[in-house]
This record gives C-alpha cells, sequence and structure tokens, in this order.
DNA sequence: GTGATTCTGTGAAAACGTTAACACTTGTGA
DNA sequence: TCACAAGTGTTAACGTTTTCACAGAATCAC
C-alpha cells in the first residue's frame, strides 16, 4: 500500500515487506559485527523463520543486492537496507519522561549503534534534570520545543505518565516532531500523516500466553 | 492456521485475528477501567485503526459476544476475550537479568493489572541479590530450576547480556518454562513447540523512520 | 404500534501476501 | 572445457485476510 519513488523509478512495496526490512537490517548489522561478509537467502531467512523465497521475494522489489548465482554480500546489503529505510544518517531522538523506562531506554546502547543517537531526556523532576545518563542530559520541559527545533528532531519516545502524555504530545507536533514511539497505555492523538507507534507491551505478553496456553491444552493443531 | 476446540466444537481461527485479540483485549481493559459500558464494533475499531467489518469478522470466530443491533458489552467482553487468550487466570513470569531494562519491567505495574505478577527477578550480582523491587525479590540464579518448577512458571522475560542468554534459556527449557520473550539481541535457539517472541526495540524505530522519511520526501503515495 | 436508526452477524468477493518452481548465472574441481 | 553445485531473480499459482454489502435484531421517539 505504498508507493516509493527513488530516482524516477516507481515501485509498489507490499506493507507486509516493509515491515520485515529492519528486520533484516538488523539481522545483516549482527551478521556484519561478527565479521561475516557473504550470507545466502536460505543462511538468512532461516535465521528470521521465514522462507528463503519470501526474502528474496521483497529484496526482488528493490532490485539487485547480488548477482544471480552468488550469495549476498552482507557490506553491500547493509547500506542498500539502511538506505532504502531511511537510517543512513543517524536519526536523532529524544525521549520524553526519565521515569524506569525512559532510563532504561536510555541506557539501551543498541539504539546508538542502529543509528538512533539519543540526543535528550526530558522531565519534570528537578531532581533529575542537571544530571546524565551515558551523557545524555537530562534537560527540563520548558526548553521542549526549542530544542526539538533547534537539534531537528523528527522522532520522539514517549515514556511519561498517562495524565501529561496529550499535552506534551501536542507541543511535540506543534514543535515538528513527526513520529512518537508511545510507550504510555493511551492512544496520542496526532492528525493525518504522523505516525504513532503504540508499544503496548502487555500484548507481547499475551501472544506469548496464548501460545503456550494451547501447547498445554493438547487441544490446538497445526497446518491442514 | 490453529484450530482450538472449545467445549467440543472446532473453529478454524486465522493467525491474523488472533494476533489481534490481545490488542482487543487491551483497549477494552482501558474502557473498562474508564467505566464505559458499550462499545460499538465502529468505535473500537476506530481506536485502534482497524475497520470495523473486520473487528466483527474477528469476533464472528468466537460468535455470540453480543446480540445483533447492540453495541458489544465491555464488562461480557472482557472476560470472554481473557479466556480465550489465557489470562483469566493469572499467569506468573519472572524476569532473568535485574540491569535497567529488567529493572524497568519489573516497575511496570501493568504487567500485573493486566494478570501477568511477576513472581521474582533473577540475578548474577550479589549486590542486588536480596533486595527488591515493588516488592519482588531479586534472587540469586542459583534456585532458578527449582523457583521456576515449585511456582509453576510457565512464561520467562530474558533481560540479561548476551553472553549468558542462551546458557540461561537452556536451563529455563530444562526446568520447564514453555515461552520466552527475549530482549537479547540474539536469536534463543529453543525446541518445537516453545515460544520465544524476540522484542527487538530497535526495530520499532526504524518502522518509524521509514514511514517518517516517505513523509519528508513527497514521493510516497498512499491508496490506489 | 410504526418507522427510523443503530447495530451485529454473515457469507461472498476482492485484495493481498506467500510459496513453489524454474530459468539462468556464477564459481569450482577434475 | 565441461558438468556440477550453489545461488539469485522472476513469475505464476495458491492460500489467506480484508473488505463490502446486506439481512435482520434491538431500541427509540413519536
Amino acid at each position: 500500500m505504498t508507493i516509493i519513488n527513488t530516482k524516477g523509478k516507481e515501485f509498489r512495496v507490499p506493507d507486509a515487506t516493509i515491515m520485515r526490512l529492519p528486520l533484516y537490517l538488523d539481522k545483516l548489522m549482527l551478521l556484519q559485527q561478527a565479521g561475516v561478509k557473504e550470507v545466502s537467502s536460505r543462511q538468512l531467512a532461516t535465521s528470521l523463520d521465514i522462507k528463503a523465497s519470501q526474502l528474496r521475494h521483497d529484496f526482488h522489489y528493490f532490485g539487485g543486492f547480488s548477482k544471480p548465482g552468488r550469495p549476498y554480500q552482507v557490506d553491500l546489503l547493509v547500506p542498500a537496507l539502511k538506505e532504502i529505510i531511511g537510517v543512513s544518517e543517524p536519526v536523532p531522538i529524544i525521549i520524553v519522561g526519565a521515569g524506569h523506562l525512559g532510563q532504561a531506554l536510555a541506557n539501551y546502547e543498541n539504539f546508538e549503534r542502529q543509528g538512533f543517537p539519543t540526543k535528550g531526556i526530558f522531565d519534570v523532576s528537578p531532581e533529575l534534570v542537571g544530571s546524565d545518563i551515558r551523557g545524555i542530559p537530562i534537560l527540563p520541559l520548558d526548553g521542549l520545543e526549542e530544542f526539538v527545533k533547534k537539534e531537528g528532531i523528527r522522532l520522539a519516545v514517549l515514556t511519561l505518565p498517562v495524565h501529561s502524555a496529550q499535552d506534551i504530545a501536542d507541543r511535540l507536533l506543534a514543535a515538528g516532531i513527526l513520529g512518537f514511539w508511545n510507550f504510555t497505555p493511551i492512544d496520542i492523538k496526532a492528525p493525518e500523516g504522523i505516525f504513532v507507534r503504540n508499544e503496548r507491551l502487555a500484548v507481547g505478553l499475551m501472544c506469548l500466553s496464548f501460545k503456550t496456553k494451547c501447547r498445554g491444552n493438547p487441544d490446538e493443531i497445526k497446518g491442514t
């Protein structure tokens, strides 16, 4: 359901494919770190628990990641995918709310490594403001808008209490934020064209619980 | 791709539907907390950003959540969904790894509220062992297997360092764990029938980045 | 009671996504 | 130089999921 225009050519890429690209990139970066140079569609697909033909089909939309007959070159594929996904340049983010979760995310070094440096953590608490986490400053909410504009921040992570979430989101929208990663349990209202990704952590647990429940009863049958 | 047998009847419920059930439950519990008594398919669907017909279709597999002509009764729907998903009884969990993320998750009260009480947090660090988070004890890894067996734990949250993740997972498997919620950046190997949900946090950011990138260039067109 | 309105349940049709199959390319070893 | 193995690119068939359209139930206002 998305059309991408790259250098004059038009592709219509299915949503399902797009949702998988970050998984591919994530895995490929891990391989790259491990010093792996080549990887076949079968190897990569198996490690992601999908079919090799699907992976090739996905890559096919973007064309020519490899010569036919040769496996994919990790060092070529990684930047190509980064370009497509839009993380070839670092994408700076901010975290709003320095509670447990906000601090945990700020401590999560992987974001930086994957191209998402955290530029600041914002909080109301005067005790926290002024300190830092791994060099990332904890800042007062007053300067929020100015900071977003000056640093050109597009993405904000919301890890703040429910009651102030929409207020802050509105301020961020006014300042030019284009996407939210929302960890609060309410729906952030945002105008058309602004993307809100709701991370309902408990939903992950429920999915797991459902599957292990079926495992418990032998009532469940897979396949045909 | 799943067949459920409930009280003698057989239903074949699509995977896609199953993945949405927790979202429905999550939203309905929020409505319930807010004191809402009735909700129409349209209201519920809109708030989840899906079509009303899809929601009705999903519910249709399980049949009779409402009389036709009347909206859904929140207080009836919530327990019905809980039953289907397998969280009508509390499902106890453990967290392995009391680093920043482990602590943040232990502090996240929502899990309890949604039926997933954390029974213990396990860690190597002698400084942490013995203390507690919101009453949840931090325990040494020695007693892991025994604890899992005695408390009947089915699900484990892995928030530990990469190097020990597979080792610990193996021990947990031997102790009878049925599902992992894996926050480490490696793939946990587990036998057929054991469910591993990989929570690659950076993937969420990449999806957002991709979408806001398209927003930046006006190259993207939606719909037909 | 009657008609208008709101709403679900339901099945068929359209859209979408996945898989299998195979042509063709490259590299390898005898 | 030739057969072989390993691998991708590509298309068409297949299966799944979503959407549409509408019948009929309950409620409400008058």
